[in-house]
DNA sequence: ACTCGATATTGACAACCATCGATATATCGC
DNA sequence: GCGATATATCGATGGTTGTCAATATCGAGT
């Protein structure tokens, strides 16, 4: 007769207060997270930025290394997180690997913040 | 008369797309990585799910501590941590601490995705 | 085939972070 | 004031991450 919603001991409950709609699970969170995790980086950002800003929405890496002054590695290893995480996608033509944005991928990724 | 985004030497350009508009600067993007990066988490994404999903968009400690399923000092951490991004605030009643979501918080932090 | 230039991968290292147990602080009821 | 309860802080620890130098790979031109 006591349960209904039995989640908590009633006669412990003198600060709670219930939830009036659903919360995301562990596995969306875990999902959503790592998303976010891949552009909450200022270089990435940056890398996001400037292939947004180019002609086409396209930039090869030897367009990305001088303006985020770091080293080739390193930005082709940012580049590699940003195309994993579905933000970027890559074609390499000749000797160069262009990057361009994944039509709609940024705003998918920020979504989830807008209805919460 | 060459110039007038002077950003790069034409006569090594041989890959590289111009700039059709501003990025961000290096500035932009390390505050907004920081507010990311405070919310690309699962478990500090599953509490403001929780707290916007609780009756007044508030929710004290001990509401979030066995959903989440850490110890307390650990959610305490998170929240601080929420706190300090500007995505919670803080009251502390009697005994307890009640978290709530600052408004429109998660809009602004979400924004500067929606237009790149 | 060989060399050169562009990009990716590897290995190493320092800095950062999520988590916990232990402890401190603060508030309430007695 | 004292014990009990709620929350915050501290210290330690294992895991993750951003960075670079060195190296590998791959394509183009000679």
């Amino acid at each position: 007769m006591v349960t209904m919603l039995e989640v908590r001991d009633v006669s412990t409950e003198a600060c709670c207060a219930p939830l009036v709609r659903e919360t995301i699970t562990a596995d969306e969170a875990e999902r959503f997270a790592r998303r976010l995790k891949a552009l909450a980086d200022p270089v990435r950002l940056r890398l996001v930025s400037i292939v947004a800003a180019s002609a086409g929405q396209e930039a090869c890496v030897c367009d990305l290394i001088e303006p985020v002054g770091l080293s080739q590695p390193t930005v082709s290893h940012h580049l590699k997180i940003l195309t994993e995480a579905g933000f970027l996608s890559r074609s390499k033509r000749g000797t160069w690997a262009y990057y361009r944005l994944v039509p709609g991928a940024l705003e998918a990724a920020a979504a989830p913040l807008l209805d919460a």
